[in-house]
DNA sequence: GAAACGATGTGAATTAATTCACATTCCAAG
DNA sequence: CTTGGAATGTGAATTAATTCACATCGTTTC
């Protein structure tokens, strides 16, 4: 099965929503049950869900750990990749703290940053180099996803370095499009633009034309 | 013309490309252009443009000037909006700064936080105040928008309560789905799960299939 | 054990998004 | 002028995403 990255994010979704928030005596998940949760049509759930090669049981619905292991399987296929946030600034050691916590297959294992008085220290738990190391610890710790937080005016530049090292995808926050070669993933989050996005559908009708907002369902504990 | 949110977000691309990293000695754009920059093709961005009621010249291309305040018009409706962050911790205060500096249109503030330590201040220019006040201020001030970096166990409650003080749109980064009533705008970034993508295509095919990556072009400034 | 229920899985229909392809326009050069 | 060219604007075609609708099936109940 091919993954659109549509699909690819929303099972990023309801893994997270199925390890973190929803109830441990419940074994098993109706499909209608993750729609409410994420504001989608329970189809659109079956419908992706049908791209792990897991079925759930008619009456029952899904079972919560047998679905979550699916979902692993497909989305990280066992891997574990290690990351690096490069461009250790505010936004760079906030997302140190908060993703330290979180899924266990991508670890944050190195920041790098140009200023001399936040490398060659810990930061958050995290070491934090000078960019002259990048390309030897990025070889020799084996880092295939790098998290760039540089301002606008340096991320072509440190990206096209990134990549020559030999980084295999990079999560950009600066809120300047960058080119990759092919064969390198690329993700940008445009912060701005979704504040904007919120403002505009403020202003206007309020809701985005595509989005469901069904009725709140009761997660009912099955006994 | 009733936006999608889809091209709504491309145009606050457009705008932020062409306002900020666009050779100022440059007053015409060609849509190739713009596509090259954002990495999509040539007549998509024409079919946004369209939205627009602007109009390029054949030969020319857009005149950028032009192109901008049309984007204005219809993207921000001449309004000024009054933003709020709420929970003002690492994530909280990078975005204080980040944000201060950008968008005219958009403006933080204030901040809030439950934290004593962080309230009855003020933090990288904006004043952070304690949750008590959070109606005063929002009716007040006239906040219409909330950006909420609390943690996702609090997310739900804080929103309902900022829902009841009248805000009118939340951009959310709790990795919690929150829901809202209809008529409030929402938008949620969930940061992990982008980070999920990049690396699950870092270990398939490496492009998700939809992104196009044309060859650069260049930009060639006209006499 | 059989009938009713309430969920799934999925083909088909619908709707949305994108691309194609080309007529049109306007500038520039001769 | 008039001709050529290079870009726009847009209907039509294509492709992708979502929803509909319902046959199907395991569970429960009686
Ligand atoms: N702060 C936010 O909330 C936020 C939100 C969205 C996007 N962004 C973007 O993320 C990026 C970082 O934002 P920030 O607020 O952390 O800024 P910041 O100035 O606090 O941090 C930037 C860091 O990058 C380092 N740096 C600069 N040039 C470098 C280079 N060539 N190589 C290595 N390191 C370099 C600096 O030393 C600094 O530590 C910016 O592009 C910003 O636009 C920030
Ligand atoms: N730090 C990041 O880079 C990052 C990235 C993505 C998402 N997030 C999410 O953003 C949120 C904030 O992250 P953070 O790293 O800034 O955490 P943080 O703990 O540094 O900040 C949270 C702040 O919220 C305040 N707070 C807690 N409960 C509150 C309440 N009920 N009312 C008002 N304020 C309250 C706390 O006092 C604290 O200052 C979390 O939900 C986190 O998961 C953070």
């Amino acid at each position: 099965m091919n993954l659109s990255n549509k699909v690819m994010g929303r099972l990023t979704r309801y893994r997270a929503l199925l390890t973190e928030y929803f109830p441990k005596e419940k074994t098993y998940v109706f499909s209608h049950e993750l729609a409410a949760m994420v504001s989608l049509s329970a189809s659109q759930v079956r419908r992706d869900l049908m791209c792990l090669g897991y079925f759930g049981v008619p009456r029952y619905g899904y079972e919560v750990v047998e679905l979550i292991k699916h979902i692993n399987r497909v989305l990280d296929a066992g891997k574990l990749h290690n990351v690096a946030v490069v461009g250790a600034g505010n936004l760079g050691q906030a997302l140190m703290t908060f993703l330290e916590s979180r899924r266990a297959t991508l670890r944050i294992i190195a920041a790098f940053d140009d200023d001399p008085r936040l490398s060659n220290r810990v930061i958050n738990g995290v070491p934090c180099h000078p960019m002259e190391r990048l390309e030897e610890l990025v070889e020799g710790k084996e880092i295939r996803i790098a998290i760039l937080c540089v301002p606008g005016s340096a991320a072509q530049r440190v990206a096209d370095r990134l990549v020559k090292a030999g980084i295999k995808g990079i999560l950009n926050f600066a809120p300047v499009p960058i080119r990759l070669p092919v064969g390198v993933a690329l993700e940008e989050i445009d912060i701005t633009s979704h504040l904007e996005r919120v403002a505009f559908f403020t202003t206007t009708r309020a809701t985005p034309s595509k989005e469901r907002r069904p009725t709140q369902v009761r997660l009912r504990a099955r006994s």
